[in-house]
DNA sequence: CTACGCCTTCGAGCGCGCTCGAACGCAAAC
DNA sequence: GTTTGCGTTCGAGCGCGCTCGAAGGCGTAG
């Protein structure tokens, strides 16, 4: 599949509400370049990158999702594998992946290439689990779009005349 | 606005993943025809409508969203109306909107014909907000199928080639 | 008469994902 | 030398949305 089919059908998805917001660019992108990420770098930095709180980074790693160094301060650093798996990481809770999961998709990474295959169980299973979601959520925009276009309070005019319209 | 359009919409987006679910055209269509809804239902009638359980719809009447009349055996009896609001409600929840903000909706409702244009503030901004969540979601949904396109573990090729390769 | 099943109220508990506060360490700035 | 600022660990707390359990009432079936 050409990485155009996936880059076409996001930006078609955008649809009519304007530009791309810098944030979403900087999501769809991978967080910009990720080539020229310095060696190290410390919690705020990471933190700023992510858009996340240095508690939450704490927090992940107490969960296990992942291991940092310390420099001679006992100060975190963060290195390019750790920085990477952490954009995977936020990019999956984003998406709504629960914090279990991604544990358990983890401790397969960590367990070795063996694992490969039940990796992409789990990542199958949650492109799955967004696309339900963004099903649901489109019926469900359809219908506050037509409660604003019909209004009448709570008991007002409501969808079920969608299937009797058609 | 034509309804059809909104219809169609909403089919579009449901894209390649087969056919509309049974649960989808339950929710879409509003649960069938409110139409030939009976005057009055039990707790039990109610949950399996909603496909929520009698414990949330004790909850939801606890937290002031409906108020329920009672049987000679003080069990409850939802009229016509209070069913109608349920339904809006689970609707809203099932796309995201927060208890806190439902509250506030209701509360308008229950003040009268007057605070219509805040209600419709409030639902307008919720139809922003799915909108949102739905492009976040897409944007999320391209990454997981880019990757497992090109699958290479957690720190695998990742989706920040994707804007290279453009 | 008793058991079953569904209902009631009330308050407590839970799973999730953070979020925060306390108490402290180290280092550069003033 | 003290203040400022950023970091550390640890455990507790929180907001959300249910979810459940206990203790009991009522009506019908056997």
């Amino acid at each position: 599949m050409a990485t155009d089919d996936l880059m076409t059908r996001a930006l078609d998805a955008l649809g009519d509400d304007g530009p791309l917001s810098a944030e979403a660019i900087h999501h769809l992108a991978g967080l910009g370049d990720l080539g020229d990420l310095p060696g190290t770098m410390t919690i705020a930095e990471v933190a700023g990158l992510l858009d996340i709180s240095p508690h939450t980074l704490r927090y992940y790693e107490r969960a296990g999702l992942v291991e940092v160094a310390r420099d001679g301060n006992g100060h975190r650093l963060y290195d390019a594998e750790a920085v990477r798996r952490l954009v995977f990481l936020t990019r999956m809770r984003l998406s709504g992946m629960p914090m279990r999961d991604l544990r358990h998709y983890i401790s397969l990474v960590d367990a070795g290439a063996h694992t490969v295959p039940e990796r992409l169980e789990v990542l199958v299973e949650h492109r799955d689990t967004i696309r339900r979601r963004i099903r649901e959520l489109t019926l469900s925009l359809t219908a506050v779009e037509y409660k604003i276009a019909t209004y009448g309070g709570s008991a007002g005019p409501d969808v079920q005349t969608l299937g009797a319209a058609r």
